[in-house]
RNA sequence: GCACAGGUGGCCGAGCGGUUAAUGGCAGCAGACUGUAAAUCUGCCGCUCUCCGGAGCUACGGAGGUUCGAAUCCUCCCCUGUGCA
């Protein structure tokens, strides 16, 4: 799921990103609510109609942001009192906030409202922080059941979630289920704020820091609770990669597999095939976008920084194997210069290329899913 | 010709007697980036060696001088800009 914090994937827009094949992409709840903020989104019909993307949308609770932005926030039971990095001003959110919020923005998929731990953490305070992840994961559910036809398309639900094919270890989400979503939207003209046959589904996340025994209750009490969908959170927070390969591999047996099985915050094109191949459905990462924007791009022969003076006068392309409009069409010699220069569409034909890397890898994966490779 | 103001490392530009191979910025080179406060951040950036701790050279227009010590003070010269003739 290619990332678009603020309603929008950096650097591509929705046609491109229609384009490449993004069957799903994130959001942020936190980023919505400082800007534009709820009620202007769901004024304006919902974010898929805000940004005029009618695939489904992933929002982020603000979990993350409980962590990320730990420097400006006091936190409490309730929820998170953020110092908005805008402007200064107090802003809270907690369960019920993030659940309000993510039911007003209307995305098809929400998140409980979670505590990203940190890395390291005493065994105490992960402890200590899955407590309170748990709690409010109940909060959130109890919310969002209370609330979830709240939903600013009019209280029609319209959402199907994706889900799992069968088998452990197999169970990506793939284009076909996705698709099935597409043309239930789009079949008949509808969008989804304006009709559909399902609600926002909210999953719940399992957290634990690198604790096994923690990761296996967290993701235990999760299931108590019960979501369509699962999440594992706390990963890629600075901790080593043979360590959460581990701490993922033992929570995933612990989550149903014929469930939705996200990985937030992965990974690598190296770490996606590889968690794919473990059994995880979902996974977002900013990684191929950011790196985009700083010069960093992914291709069958590894990683290629095009800034570099040695592409000064490479006329080949970025990536022989790839089939994207960008390797078919220019230079390294040309993206090179373009980011030197600081062309903004050296931001844009960086980020196509990376995304196309990735979604290419996954439609790889899924084809050998179905092959049962 | 006269009067001011200047000439600093690839460029711009601080420093105006000693922790100065010389603050910054740009350019250049390399690296990082994983539920996005990120078109961001980090390192290198006179030359030559280095056991990466450092060592040795050469440097603030030029030539002299003052001083224990000068990019910084003095003298002369060269050049640039502005103004007046």
């Amino acid at each position: 799921m290619p990332v678009g914090t603020l309603a929008s994937v950096k650097g591509v827009s929705q046609d491109l990103l229609e384009e490449l094949g993004a069957e799903i992409i994130l959001s942020n709840t936190y980023h919505l609510f400082l800007r534009p903020g709820v009620e202007q989104v769901r004024a304006l019909g919902g974010v898929h109609r805000f940004m005029s993307w009618d695939r489904p949308i992933l929002t982020d609770s603000g979990g993350f942001q409980v962590f990320s932005l730990s420097a400006m926030r006091k936190l409490t039971e309730d929820g998170v009192e953020f110092r908005s990095h805008l402007d200064g001003s107090k802003k809270f959110l907690g369960p019920e906030q993030a659940m309000e919020a993510q039911i007003g923005l209307g995305a098809d998929i929400i998140m409980a409202f979670d505590e990203c731990t940190e890395y390291p953490a005493e065994r105490s305070r992960v402890k200590e922080s899955m407590e309170l992840t748990l709690r409010w994961a109940r909060r959130s559910k109890d919310y969002f059941e209370a609330h979830k036809g709240e939903v600013p398309w009019g209280g029609v639900p319209s959402c199907r979630l994706p889900v799992a094919s069968e088998g452990r270890g197999q169970g990506s989400v793939g284009s076909e289920e996705l698709a099935v979503l597409h043309s239930a939207w789009t079949g008949e003209g509808a969008r989804p704020h304006t009709g559909g046959a399902a609600t926002q589904a909210l999953f719940g996340i399992v957290q634990g820091g690198m604790e096994m025994d923690l990761r296996r209750e967290s993701a235990e009490r999760t299931m108590e609770i019960g979501f369509p969908g699962y999440a594992m959170g706390g990963f890629s927070v600075g901790e080593p990669r043979e360590l959460s390969r581990d701490v993922i591999a033992a929570t995933l047996e612990h989550l149903p597999a014929d469930k939705p099985r996200y990985l937030m915050g992965v990974g690598t094109p190296e770490e996606i095939v590889y968690y794919a191949k473990l059994g995880v459905d979902m996974m977002d990462c900013v990684l191929p976008t950011r790196a985009a924007r700083h010069g960093l791009l992914f291709t069958s022969e590894g990683r290629i920084n095009i800034k570099g003076a040695r592409y000064a006068g490479d006329e080949g392309p970025l990536d022989p194997k790839c089939g994207c409009k960008v390797c078919g069409r220019y230079s390294r010699a040309y993206l090179r210069h373009l980011y030197v220069s600081n062309e903004v569409l050296a931001t844009v034909l960086n980020t196509v290329h990376n995304l196309s890397f990735y979604l290419d890898t996954m439609r790889s994966v899924r084809h050998a899913i179905r092959l049962g490779a």
